[in-house]
DNA sequence: CTAGGGTTAG
């Protein structure tokens, strides 16, 4: 009788400690726990003390030698609390006096009976190799389980061989366990998917998807992030519709990747729609929903909305900040951006990294702070330990060019302390597109012909400076390049969002939009009222040697001008006309957009590949700097 | 226990 209340007892004390444990959210707490259980003499428990451990490595504040010596005062510790001490020292990096995985499996093995090995200890071992891809442990591992009975049927084993062979990128090896499993469940279906968005091969997840039995949300959200990230955003949106069709719940994560869409496609309408459902399921509180949708309303031009969802957030880190500074770099909001900086540096608790520094360097460079941009360079290594790198010194190469140092910019990517990529050489050349300097122009262009030899916007750069020069011949040479590398021009286009959400794109010269005669006629007309205000063709934007009218003629054809005339058509009086460019916009658009913004009384916003300009009453935000 | 997330220069 005694007996059964005793036993009672220290079963309700245990739940108690047990949850005590779990509900524990600092190191100190769990402290706190360890010292009750010492005091009621349960530290010898395996079963708490296997859940101190496990506590230990969700809180992420390893510390070995404390795990340790919480296990040591278990004299007899039992399987799991052995795979929870594996467990904690494949998630630390290990040192004394904890033990490598490994050594702590045979030692495992030697304390205890001899039972077949758990399938979850054995799990917790290929997990390591998995983490710290170790690819040479993990194939051993592997060849053990093989020989052990009853894994080749266990999931959680074999799932993790998956796991094991796609993060060490042996995607064969994964697929070869994945077809010889005799069990499958959702989540091998979804590890495969996920490894081949991630190599970018939509089509093999696509057929997986296809004859997977069961698709529950993860496997849809990995659907809609593998289009997402592999620049299909339409393809993304519309997975995410129809795995809403398809009556699966969604969450955070689900919307993420459809945020990341609309970013991409800068489709306003689209992005007021997702926005809605994220906020009806009360998603937006969420750190990673509020960056993605930061970015979203920058992506999309309108940046006072992404600043009113970034100011609104309850928890911004380095992600968030890092967003709003790049949002604003990008609309040539260069003080706001550094006012972001300089709030998040001074007064809150997050660090910058190095794409936060990548935001601050081309805001500077967007705006022509040469100077400011000089000090931000400096600070980042001598003030906040972070090593400048390759992608660093293109924005300084950009900052000086763009100010018009081609020379000192030269200077700096040929003297930099770590080897010039193709944004440097890149930066330079741009450079050179705006201030002319054919000589430099060509050492650029050479790097990068050969570091990036199927980059066909560098041939088009460097011919464009030549054309500018008038040197024809070069020009020629360049084309010849072009064509003996089999390259071809991806076709310039420029897409508007109408009124009902739909996506109208056009490309230059091209009258296949069924209101094609309309926008003609309607461009025309613009052109006649410019040229009254004295607007002149700018001639220099078209790079063939073809004859001034035929110039006139192929200008007066850019996408963005069709995009620009289908506007004024189709959007509502006062609405701002939204437009989105697959490449750079040319002076003459840019003149014309300038212009038009003044006589038609429109606010017109172009994003390029590169940044916004905000035209209005006749001037862009990008005060020349483009 | 094992599957899905946001920022990057020309």
């Amino acid at each position: 009788m005694s007996a059964t209340f005793r036993h009672c007892r220290h079963r309700e004390l245990e739940a108690l400690l047990f949850s005590a444990i779990s509900s524990a959210s600092s190191i100190s707490q769990l402290n706190q726990a360890h010292t009750l259980l010492y005091r009621l003499g349960l530290h010898q428990s395996s079963y708490l003390v296997a859940k101190l451990l496990r506590r230990l490595v969700d809180l992420r504040s390893l510390s070995n030698s404390y795990a340790f010596a919480v296990f040591s005062q278990v004299p007899a510790p039992n399987s799991f609390l052995w795979t929870a001490l594996i467990r904690t020292s494949a998630a630390a990096a290990f040192g004394p006096p904890c033990r490598h995985p490994l050594v702590l499996y045979s030692l495992m093995r030697r304390a205890l009976p001899p039972p077949p090995p758990l399938s979850f200890t054995f799990s917790a071992l290929l997990k390591f190799c998995s983490t710290s891809r170790s690819i040479a442990m993990g194939s051993q591992l592997h060849a053990q389980t093989i020989f052990i009975g009853g894994f080749n049927e266990d999931l959680f084993v074999q799932n993790t061989l998956i796991d094991l062979y796609v993060q060490c990128g042996q995607l064969d090896l994964a697929r070869k366990v994945f077809d010889e499993m005799l069990v499958r469940d959702i989540i091998s279906w979804t590890s495969l998917i996920v490894a081949y968005t991630r190599h970018g091969d939509m089509g093999s997840a696509e057929e997986l998807f296809g004859e997977s039995p069961v698709k529950d949300m993860v496997a849809w959200t990995a659907m809609v992030t593998g289009y997402s990230q592999n620049a299909r955003p339409n393809e993304a949106l519309a997975a995410f519709e129809r795995m809403r069709m398809a009556g699966v719940t969604i969450d955070e994560v689900s919307v993420v990747g459809a945020i990341s869409a609309c970013a991409q496609l800068g489709a306003v309408k689209r992005a007021e729609g997702v926005r809605q459902i994220a906020e009806e399921y009360g998603f937006g509180k969420n750190v990673v929903v509020g960056s993605a949708l930061v970015d979203m309303y920058a992506k999309c031009g309108l940046i006072d909305e992404a600043r009113r969802v970034f100011y609104a957030m309850d928890d911004r880190n380095v992600y968030t900040y890092s967003t709003m500074i790049t949002g604003l770099a990008s609309h040539g909001k260069a003080l706001d951006a550094i006012k972001v900086f300089d709030e998040m540096t001074m007064r809150t608790e997050v660090k910058p990294n190095r794409v936060t520094f990548i935001g601050v360097l081309t805001a500077c460079s967007h705006a022509g702070m040469v100077e400011a941009g000089r000090q931000y360079f400096t600070s980042m290594s001598e003030v906040y330990g972070i090593t400048p790198d390759a992608d660093h010194y293109a924005c300084m190469v950009d900052l000086l060019g763009r100010a018009g140092n081609a020379e000192e910019a030269l200077e700096l990517a040929r003297t930099m302390p770590v080897e010039p990529n193709g944004g440097v050489w890149g930066a330079l050349l741009g450079a050179c597109r705006i201030h002319g300097k054919p000589h430099i122009a060509k050492i650029a262009a050479e790097k990068l012909f050969e570091l990036e030899p199927d980059a066909i916007g560098n041939y088009v750069l460097l011919s464009n400076v030549y054309a500018s020069a008038g040197m024809w011949n070069e020009v020629s040479n360049v084309r010849k390049l072009m064509r003996g590398r089999g390259l071809r021009k991806n076709p310039a286009s420029s897409w508007m969002e109408a009124k009902d959400g739909v996506v109208h794109e056009f490309f230059a010269g091209d009258g296949s939009h069924p209101m094609s005669r309309e926008i003609k006629a309607a461009l025309e007309e613009l052109i006649d009222r410019l040229k009254c205000r004295g607007y002149t063709p700018i001639l220099s934007s078209i790079v063939y040697d073809v004859s001034e009218s035929e110039k006139r003629r192929l200008l007066n054809g850019h996408s963005e001008k069709l995009a620009l005339a289908f506007g004024l058509l189709t959007v509502d009086t006062g609405g701002t006309i939204r437009i989105v460019k697959n490449i750079r916009i040319c002076e003459d658009c840019h003149l014309v957009m300038c212009l038009a913004s003044s006589s038609e009384n429109r606010e017109i916003v172009v994003r390029d590949n590169m940044r916004f300009h905000h035209f209005k009453d006749g001037v862009c935000s990008c005060g020349g700097f483009w």
